[in-house]
DNA sequence: CGAGCAATATTGTTCAACAACTTTGTTTCG
DNA sequence: CGAAACAAAGTTGTTGAACAATATTGCTCG
């Protein structure tokens, strides 16, 4: 790969590990020399995140991280909903994703079960297991359009779990839903586990959404 | 705006508009030249409209317009008929975009109507008006992302509709069938509609495909 | 204190150059 | 003749400097 596809690599992944907080205003000069790179170069991977919503960018202005806001998340729910839902519902348990799915719960709780003291590292691996099984679910559908899609809401999603201070309570409740979400399907069936499925999401969503109205987040 | 943000909008429009043949490289020297605007400057645009799925770009041989092959034609839809279903479905008739879905027909009716000979561009103009009526359906769901979604699935399926010589049977049986969509959501309700779009997907769908295996294209 | 204005800093864009790589064309050898 | 090897040419990738356009800051003055 060239310099400015793993440069874009790099900085979302910098900004999905919280580097630079929601709505933080980045330098071009200031990221194009901590890179190593031209101004040119970086905003060639300015223009690539912004339009993965990542980035915001106002003229004259620069970019700054995107700061999702409740409206934000509201829709980013919505999104979700339809793609995971729709996702599972259609989808066979012979599914070669099936197993990745495993593999993230199992992750999610060898994990969770270490954070005996409320390490916000290990809550953040526990948050990237959670998502490494939601992307696993819609890959399910086997389609690399929605999956870029959903990737896009997931990382639009991180940013918003990075405005608030708990992140246990963001996390743990969902260690063991995503395997009850997992059960339902393989046993009940693709109906049985989508209704959970949009279940763990409506309350998923209350939690973010509580979060942000106790903390008076816009 | 800036010159970049123009520059990305004409050469959008310009690539649906089938100034450019799908599958064609765009020389940046050349292209630069011809709007007046430095390499670096092109450069930009190109990141952003490849992130929207009408350019490829390769490293080291750069941009072509992108050519949808079959397997990526039945992504699209498989992704239009989850977005625009769903849309629908959720949705109430006294949705002011009802308005501009009733403005599309119209206008699609009209542009139909003046088709007495099979001219290219009578043609382009009812897939315009059909385009409209479907980005105004989906704004229905009032959600950014899912419209932004729709939006860049639709510019993609009309480069694979340029692959395609014959452009009355892509465009000609659609214009009755969005009245109908729209004329059953609003007498029926909300679930037959959706019901009768979802066929009408699968037709449009089975007709563009059909045209794909005719011409052998890939 | 606030409005207006100058100074400063940042982004937007261009240009020229060179490095990295691909493609093309030619030569050479089996 | 065909295929592999190699040289030449062309394109993209990246840089650094420069300047224009706009935003932000700080100051002066009323």
């Amino acid at each position: 790969m060239n310099q400015q596809g793993m440069l874009a690599d790099a900085l979302r992944q910098q900004i999905i590990d919280g580097a630079f907080a929601p709505g933080s205003r980045l330098s071009e000069s200031a990221i194009a020399e901590h890179f190593g790179v031209a101004r040119n170069t970086l905003r060639e991977a300015f223009r690539v995140l912004s339009e993965q919503g990542l980035l915001e960018h106002v003229p004259h202005r620069g970019v700054s991280v995107a700061s999702p806001s409740i409206a934000d998340v509201i829709d980013i729910y919505r999104a979700r909903r339809i793609i995971e839902c729709t996702a599972l519902l259609h989808s066979e348990p012979e599914h070669p994703a099936v197993q990745q799915m495993q593999e993230s719960v199992l992750a999610a709780e060898a994990a969770a079960q270490d954070a005996l003291l409320d390490d916000a590292e290990t809550w953040r691996a526990v948050g990237s297991a959670n998502m490494a099984f939601h992307v696993a679910l819609v890959s399910l559908a086997d389609s690399p359009r929605l999956a870029r899609t959903y990737r896009d809401l997931a990382a639009e999603l991180r940013l918003a779990f990075l405005k608030i201070d708990d992140p246990r309570s963001l996390h743990e409740p969902f260690v063991r839903k995503n395997r009850a979400v997992l059960d339902t399907f393989l046993t009940r069936g693709a109906a049985a586990g989508a209704e959970e499925l949009e279940r763990y999401l409506v309350q998923s969503e209350r939690v973010v959404l509580g979060a942000f109205a106790r903390m008076r987040l816009g």
